[in-house]
DNA sequence: TAGTGGTCTAGACCACACA
DNA sequence: GTGTGGTCTAGACCACTAA
């Protein structure tokens, strides 16, 4: 009937997993910094592989470092894009230097991929949305400075936009929304539903995510003056390269 | 010099985690649902038990199940509670029936628990948004069904708030928001920053996270009428338990 | 070639849940 | 008590990176 040996404190894996990260929110350890490596932990606190791995596991599903195969487990770091939701209502007093997160201001070039058109039978809270059974649908992929940071599926009723060049793959000058315009249905008011989540695989291979990213998934519907739906946009976003900013009153 | 022998397809570990994620996402396994165990793995695919664990942790790191000690694997779900930012656009049609995901619309009543009011030195950029080093601090956890689900800190430059209710506990009716009205310093207009990155262990530990969830942190500015910065609240939510709604013009 | 992370096996002891 | 997940050891072979 003695005591119970010695396991009062957390798992060794975790008090190790702990260390490492209070050097990565302290800054000893930042940006490409190289944290000590499987064998490197083995070695320094007397534990088999398994246990060095699982702890860095639970730093790499924290998003906090990224394992290279074969070089060794880096530090990630945080430098996002800055997306504006409302802007129109910003002054100068909240629209410059008064951001909480540092973002990438320079304002660099998106590059479009993988666009595909197509007609399609609507999923069933699109065809609620859009009051419409058949949509097309326009599917690309954002990439800034070579990296891919963003999928978008947008579905636009068929029977607006039927013959159109919303229907191509080049829309012309002032894209898609500026045809929609040509047609009368400019889009004037638009609601956005913002979630996060963790990736699924798909989402995982082509926006190209390490482990322990969320991606930021944000339906956006875009809705003439008249209050006519003409846009279901889903957007998905690698959370590592993007802060959303809006600005509103009241 | 004969090809590789077998392994072209992804690890074991992995195909079986599509598996169960394919039956998770087309809803033959959903909401309480319990995954097979570590040892219906092993047996049904004839592995070690560290493999069968590892493909359960693919699924627990993506948010789909959560493990439960001396029960098994359950299938997680999400019904996620609406909150509003720029509400004041909406129109009926944007405003009913035309939501992209299911949600909670019950108004639940929020819990206040935890809540904790300091004078402080401001944090970097605390300081530089509030043009004020000194700060009250209000640190308070909101849950909605006995779970938590939001925890926030909202700061106020001192040289404003001193000696009034929002120093205090209780603020009195209406709130933080009514006390700075009767001081002619009425919040107007707000910016919000948006992100999602994964949980810090505190964050875990608070918001009663299971692994696999992220959260969305919301930076909130809100400026008087006349452009005054008069607090920053920076909010940590369960990313399951919300979906943000923003509506908009232009 | 040496070192790194990726995958996998075959055991072990533990705390906890449930019947 | 039996079964579950949590932690840990001591090996193995592989693919990839970098010098």
């Amino acid at each position: 009937m003695q005591q119970s040996p010695v396991p009062p404190e957390s798992p060794i894996y975790r008090r190790i997993a702990d260390g490492l990260r209070e050097a990565i929110l302290a800054g000893d350890l930042q940006d490409g910094d190289r944290l000590p490596g499987e064998n490197a932990l083995m070695v320094q606190y007397g534990i088999a592989r398994a246990t060095a791995r699982q702890a860095l596991s639970v730093l790499i599903n924290e998003g906090l470092a990224v394992p290279k195969r074969g070089s060794g487990v880096y530090v990630r770091q945080f430098r996002p894009i800055r997306r504006h939701g409302s802007r129109r209502l910003s002054r100068e007093q909240w629209e410059r230097g008064q951001a909480i997160w540092d973002s990438d201001t320079r304002g660099r070039p998106y590059t479009v991929d993988d666009v595909n058109i197509d007609k399609e039978v609507a999923e069933d809270f699109v065809a609620r949305v859009l009051n419409s059974t058949e949509v097309w649908v326009r599917r690309r992929r954002y990439s800034v400075d070579g990296r891919p940071v963003q999928l978008a599926v947008s579905h636009f009723p068929a029977d607006l936009v039927q013959d159109t060049p919303i229907t191509q793959e080049n829309t012309g000058p002032g894209g898609v929304y500026a045809r929609l315009g040509d047609l009368g249905l400019a889009p004037a008011h638009f609601t956005e539903e913002v979630r996060a989540r963790m990736p699924h695989p798909h989402e995982t291979v082509q926006l190209d995510l390490p482990a322990g990213t969320p991606v930021i998934v944000i339906g956006r519907i875009a809705y003439t003056a008249a209050g006519v739906p003409v846009e279901v946009n889903e957007m998905v976003l690698d959370s590592a390269s993007y802060v959303l900013q809006y600005d509103f009153d009241s």
